[in-house]
DNA sequence: GGAGTCCTCCGAAACGTTTCAATAACAAAT
DNA sequence: ATTTGTTATTGAAACGTTTCGGAGGACTCC
């Protein structure tokens, strides 16, 4: 590998003029620099980052961590941090499981967005104290270097039930559920409860999903099977799953949004093309995004945080 | 920061010892490890993976660059890299545009798995150089350290036209192209010219989309607008555009089968969804991704490579 | 009791940068 | 002619690891 000192031997100067040439540094003469430019470029040279890391202590690069690729979610969000991060200068780099691991455990990044609950409170807090800033967008939890900005599910819940409660009338609302204990799930549990209690209503049943499409078809399936009363409301924890309640409903006959309403909640893409069309809250996961990476960087910096609270918007489409 | 040699002073012995112990090296007797572990523990010691970068001379790491994380199509990709990569002791780290740029041009990984088309010839085979073995997925480029794996978008593209040809008499067929001089355009328009000539067809009309949905709706409109004929068959490049033209249609009253034909290629999620449900190419992409992940890692071991060729599989559904 | 063999541990060099402090060369000012 | 100042350049230390080559001690074997 060819490196900083063979670019200073076949140019004639040492090393140290090299790395000023080449950080753009005022103090060397064109005439010299663009000598050394050139020669860089001639035999390829490329800076090594582990050498610079070491001796910068830094890395110039925020990790994000997420918890898989096939989440509808992440594009938009992702997109945002990596707009605001190359507008600040700095690399983004994202991670998926055993990866994300690895990649926090040996400080490969100066600071870690990070969405996904595979990873403990346990490790993160660990981790932040030697690691650096790290924010957490899946769940809230406060340590001394571990911040989260997250979404205001319980408002948007609470608006969206009490606009499908309002729209006509319903006599057995149901709740389904995601992964229970997640932040996602609880959030907009409270958000329906408060709803349906400020429309005086009492009762209501419980199904509990995982956030796929699959486990919402299984619940369908399931209270068929049982011969359980149908509920005439589905209040989804997310898109996915009353996705697969809708598509097993049509199967079997139901007409939505007549005798059965439906909503979901994060306004996937496919949201708009099932028939009839979910409704649902959508969240602004770009801002979300800039948001999140603007925080981070500010964090490094050890500049004062705006910390901002992102709203979803519910939208009113036709399933119920 | 803490570093090894807090570690060290803290268990009281030796630089050299802590390293071999955190390494699991047989030399240091259980009762020394456990003491040195501990300390470790407790002072929340994260090795540094610049020093450790620098001094290995590797990182342990595969680069994947990705053109933007919005494509259906790479969940499954990564899905299987990640996998593959798992299991042989490596880290992925996932980036786009810019991002992919500095990391290549900083030798941040041992190896990079590239499907950008933004990321130039040039660049890459520059880079490679000195950077180490790329694998490109999205076009074929034979270099030093240049390699590429594709897949037979030619055969798979023959068959599926082939069977839209035969399956009901069509007089007008259209070819869709994606972004002209991709591989993926390229080589799927030639799969059609030799399915409708191994037919005895000679003429077709072309429309230039962009390989989004956007593009597929633009091209019915200014059909429509323009008065032009109506096409019975549209062969497109790939799924996004076929369903922005499917959903223009259907809004425009035609009889998609029946008086219009059409399929995609991809097979995205939303295919399935779509009605009518769309005839596309299905591609391995998880096995693309393992196999992609495994040529990467043998090419930095210095391996023999199993190259293996990654076909289509033509799946037929109610659109034509 | 001396030579040989293990076992446990350590010192120091090296990886490729950045950057401080210092030097050399030369012009300008006294 | 010496000092002063400026500009161009350099040497060397430091960043935090890994790992080679030993050192020192305990044990075995004759």
């Amino acid at each position: 590998m060819a490196s900083i000192k063979d670019v200073a031997k076949a140019s004639g100067v040492s090393i140290s003029t090299v790395s000023y040439v080449l950080n753009d540094d005022p103090r060397i003469p064109e005439v010299t620099a663009s000598k050394v430019r050139q020669i860089a470029n001639e035999i390829g040279y490329l800076p090594s980052a582990a050498a610079r890391n070491l001796k910068k202590q830094n890395t110039k690069t925020i990790l994000v961590a997420i918890s898989d690729f096939g989440g509808p979610v992440y594009h938009e969000l992702l997109d945002g941090i990596q707009h605001q991060l190359t507008k600040e200068g700095y690399t983004m780099i994202v991670s998926t499981g055993i990866s994300s691991v690895n990649l926090l455990k040996e400080r490969s990044a100066d600071a870690a967005i990070v969405t996904d609950i595979h990873l403990s409170n346990e490790l993160l807090i660990k981790t932040a104290k030697n690691f650096g800033p790290i924010i957490l967008l899946d769940r809230k939890l406060s340590d001394e270097f571990v911040y989260h900005i997250t979404i205001d599910n319980e408002e948007a819940m609470f608006e969206l039930t009490s606009k499908a409660i309002t729209s006509r009338k319903r006599n057995k609302i149901a709740y389904v559920h995601g992964v229970t204990g997640t932040y996602d799930n609880q959030t907009r549990f409270q958000g329906f409860l408060r709803a349906i209690h400020s429309h005086q209503i009492s009762t209501y049943s419980e199904y509990f999903g995982l956030f796929t499409k699959q486990s919402g078809e299984d619940i369908v399936e399931q209270i068929i099977r049982k011969e359980e009363p149908m509920p005439d409301l589905f209040i989804c924890a997310n898109d996915e799953m009353a996705i697969g309640i809708m598509d097993r409903l049509k199967v079997h006959h139901f007409d939505i949004p007549n005798t059965v309403g439906i909503c979901g909640f994060d306004d996937i893409d496919l949201s708009s093309y099932v028939q009839p069309q979910l409704s649902t809250v959508k969240i602004a996961h770009r801002e979300w995004g800039m948001n999140a990476a603007l925080t981070a960087v500010q964090l490094i910096r050890k500049e004062a945080v705006t910390f901002f609270v992102q709203k979803g918007q519910v939208i009113i489409r036709d399933s119920f």
